[in-house]
DNA sequence: ACCTTCTTGTGAAACAGTTAGCAAATAATA
DNA sequence: TATTATTTGCTAACTGTTTCACAAGAAGGT
């Protein structure tokens, strides 16, 4: 594909304008400038048709964009143009929520599996997912062809869950756990650390007084 | 306060690093080098004496930083050696997650209330909370004394409470819902979109072949 | 056909954040 | 006390991202 590197940040700009978009179609809107765009998630204009830019000319000028095309580009882009298989790790409350998260399969992400290791857990349903025993790790990605791991272990636990998933040949991992994970450079990593949201938060208040 | 911006970066950084040292103290560690520090929580050196230096001088040259002095002054520059009350809004999957979610009490954020419209949640427990009506809300954020929000309704009931949170008084808001909220100058939002995180990985797994 | 209005796409400028490198300070050793 | 080995704090260089500003293209009106 493409030569050359796209930030982050405007990654998970063309994700939100792809949801705008979405609600646009669905509210009949045909076409928009990158004024209204901007205006509609909260950036500038010209930061919209830059982060367009990377990926080609979507837009006609005196004109602006058509909502339904842009939005096929978009979902192309970012890959939500087929579903992708994902497996969770950890059924405690955060695991057991993202598994029954809905917004997740709207956007073709499918939950193929939750594992835990505890007893208690174990047999117990998650939509129509059951949680099954860790053990089953290598099997279930291999057979639902998994690509995305989700990581909702303890810290304690998390960077010897992380090892078994890229083992078994997951290519992406989403980490919940406040631990920072060793992976391979080929291996895809987010973190998503909630209490590093809330202590964001609690500086900013802190800070600007 | 200070009168310069610190990047938003070097205030996650900083969470990151201060749970590094809580977990060195608790290992016994006295002292500690940058350099060690970002080896273990996976960025550079000259990084790690960056983001301290906007708030200090903590270390000694030649030596290193105090493993429990840094980790206090980190606290106390995170707002974290106090406690901070918050309200959760929405008790659906993932608000009940965070509700009963340890890791916000160990870092001082205590959920003092969980509301919801929904007939069949109110009066459940969550911890020792029971979910109640958003008629409360103004009531319980004063009578706690509540300064975050948290939103975890769907995106379509999101700016309604997020106006009614604002209203009643808290300073920060904690958005989990897909969409962007319009709030004023004074209250410090952010963000945190999970189907973003997921597109960020489908766009790189896709984008990178 | 020409003029006016609109809005894109893009190079250049401005800004922000990260990395590099080194002087200054400390401790240990002889 | 001098020497050596460390490691911070800080400035400067670099790299990356955002904003600015405008030429180019499109549509509608006269």
């Amino acid at each position: 594909m493409k030569a050359y590197k796209i930030p982050e940040a405007t990654v998970m700009r063309l994700s939100v304008y792809s949801r705008y978009l979405y609600q646009l179609m669905d509210d009949g809107v045909k076409s928009i400038s990158s004024d209204e765009i901007a205006r509609g998630v909260g950036v500038s204009s010209a930061q919209v048709r830059k982060d367009l830019a990377y990926f080609g000319e979507f837009g006609t000028r005196g004109v602006g964009y058509k909502v339904d095309v842009l939005y096929g580009h978009l979902m192309k882009i970012l890959g939500l143009d087929r579903s992708w298989n994902a497996i969770i790790i950890g059924a405690g409350k955060l695991g057991s929520a993202l598994a029954l998260y809905e917004g997740f399969n709207t956007r073709g992400f499918i939950i193929r599996a939750v594992l835990d290791n505890d007893p208690e857990r174990i047999g117990t349903k998650l939509g129509n997912v059951e949680v099954e025993k860790l053990d089953v790790l290598a099997e279930r990605v291999q057979e639902n062809n998994i690509t995305i791991g989700i990581v909702t272990v303890p810290a304690s636990a998390a960077q010897e869950v992380t090892d078994k998933l890229i083992h078994a040949g997951v290519k992406a991992i989403l980490n919940f756990s406040p631990r920072v994970l060793k992976v391979p450079n080929k291996i895809i990593l987010r973190n998503v650390d909630l209490s590093v949201n809330l202590e964001v938060l609690s500086f900013n208040i802190n800070f600007s007084k």
